[in-house]
DNA sequence: CATCTATTTGGCGAAATAGCCAAATAAAGC
DNA sequence: GCTTTATTTGGCTATTTCGCCAAATAGATG
């Protein structure tokens, strides 16, 4: 059956996630292991509460995991299947623009 | 070393190319094969034109080609990755939001 | 050449997204 | 309890994206 509308618009916020040079920058980062977000905003260099926002959005779709420890809060990954993901994104990136069709 | 401004908004150009409710519909789609613009207009349900951008899009993020043939113009996947792409997606989005922190 | 068909392009208004600032919240330490 | 530190939330503006319509383009066919 072809996926209903719901199925569809969850997968595209998953995608949507990561579709962003700051939260790709993010999600390649946590491949490393979990950083909190006073790190990650050193990393993206934006404000805090841009940072913030970015991974709200990216929790909220499914892609990280939160747990807060002492003052701080530690995102992460929440599959590593995103190796591979990245993997493909890298593949078709470097094919290149087709600016024309024919 | 870090991905560059550019790679980096390269690659998230082509995951914002699949990070559409159609687009991604469109994308699974062409996973069983190519197909002309008018069949692609009528699974999406929009109009012609708007279907016409959305695959102008992914054809320069890289994601799909296309190939003119009498009339039509038939539109392909550009890699077959996107299967493994689809499948960490669909893993992702399973895992439910967390909707609060902790 | 005139016409028909498939597709793309330009333009516009509506909606969503991005990023900053300031204010709010929450837990830690004195 | 007050202060400090880390993070989120609300609000605002600017930018981008979306989807329709109408017009333009490109071949195919008569």
């Amino acid at each position: 059956m072809p996926a209903t509308k719901k199925k569809l618009e969850d997968r595209a916020a998953v995608i949507k996630a990561l579709g962003h040079p700051s939260r790709l920058l993010i999600a390649e980062s946590l491949m490393k292991g979990e950083m909190c977000v006073c790190d990650l905003k050193d990393l993206v260099g934006a404000d805090m509460s841009t940072v913030s926002k970015h991974l709200t959005l990216m929790r909220e779709a499914g892609v990280l995991n939160c747990e807060k420890r002492g003052l701080n809060i530690y995102y992460s990954l929440a599959c590593d299947c995103l190796g591979d993901f990245l993997r493909c994104v890298d593949r078709l990136a470097c094919g290149g623009k087709k600016t024309t069709c024919c």
